[in-house]
DNA sequence: TCCCAGGACTACT
DNA sequence: AGTAGTCCTGGG
């Protein structure tokens, strides 16, 4: 068991969008990152932790909800030139940028375009029903998500019985890319944001939102922003602007290298404030 | 029964 | 270079 302050929005964090595989009952939650299974619970002043796996669980968890981060410098960056968007920062206290495993998140943001929440929920649990490793913990039963050595020989027809629908030959292509050399995820590290961007861009079913999505989650690229309906809403309801190209343009001009932050923040507000 | 939803591709002008 | 039409699925 592992105690750690109670000093961010766990829930938010969790719940906001980030992530698509976790599961809530009176608050307490279950997630599956690399190779075990989390439970969290608040209590009080601090945030409680149980796994299968104890072993560098504290810098696992750290280093998943980004908690070695100061949010506050990143929180005064934004205001310096926005002021509006500080009910939306009110709002999302607390909120961290989730840090993703590539893999995991170049295949649940493939599945995500033009998708909901249950349904990739639905297809993610599936395809690590069927391919990832089972985990056994206070008598219940979880998998985890398979490892691209688990994916590589998984044919199209198989990702259309996960429920994926047309996205299928988006993910055997995807994977293949990686089996051939092609797509190497460890290369996008040290490249900047707009190299990734046009790299991750090149690959079939990888389009500017999902791109954006991989870098931020998995790669911490805190300066891309994917914009989506709901940025969209809180950039016409709070300053009148329209349009994906002039919205890119102010939130570049504004937030510079925070504007994933930024628009998360809007994100959040808009969808569940 | 019809129509989308937190996109991207293809096939047209 | 820009834009309709199309694509599985699950739910209203």
């Amino acid at each position: 068991m592992l105690k750690i302050k109670n000093n961010f929005d766990l829930k938010s964090t969790i719940t906001c969008g980030q992530i698509f595989r976790y599961s809530v009952s009176d608050d307490e939650f279950t997630i599956i990152i690399k190779d075990r299974v989390l439970i969290l619970k608040v209590k009080d002043d601090d945030i409680i932790i149980e796994s299968n796996n104890e072993e560098n669980l504290k810098e696992i968890v750290m280093d998943y909800f980004d908690l070695n981060r100061d949010y506050l410098e990143i929180e005064k960056e934004i205001l310096k030139k926005d002021d509006k968007l500080k009910s939306a920062l009110k709002f999302s206290r607390g909120l961290k940028m989730i840090h993703q495993d590539p893999f995991e998140t170049l295949i649940a943001y493939i599945i995500s375009q033009n998708n909901r929440v249950p349904s990739i929920a639905n297809s993610l649990n599936l395809i690590s029903e069927k391919y990832g490793e089972k985990i056994t913990f206070k008598d219940k039963t979880y998998y985890l998500f398979p490892t691209f050595e688990q994916l590589k020989n998984v044919k199209e027809e198989d990702f259309r019985k996960c429920k994926v629908g047309f996205r299928d030959k988006y993910l055997f292509s995807a994977i293949n890319s990686i089996k051939n050399g092609d797509l190497n995820l460890d290369k996008i590290y040290d490249m900047d944001s707009e190299d990734a961007l046009n790299y991750l861009m090149k690959f079939k079913g990888i389009g500017n939102k999902v791109a954006s999505c991989i870098l931020l989650f998995a790669y911490q690229k805190f300066d891309v922003y994917p914009i989506d309906t709901w940025v969209k809403k809180f950039m016409k309801d709070s300053y009148n602007i329209e349009g994906e190209k002039n919205i890119k343009e102010f939130t570049y001009n504004n937030y510079k290298k925070f504007s994933g932050i930024a628009i998360q923040y809007m994100f959040n507000y808009k969808r569940n404030g």
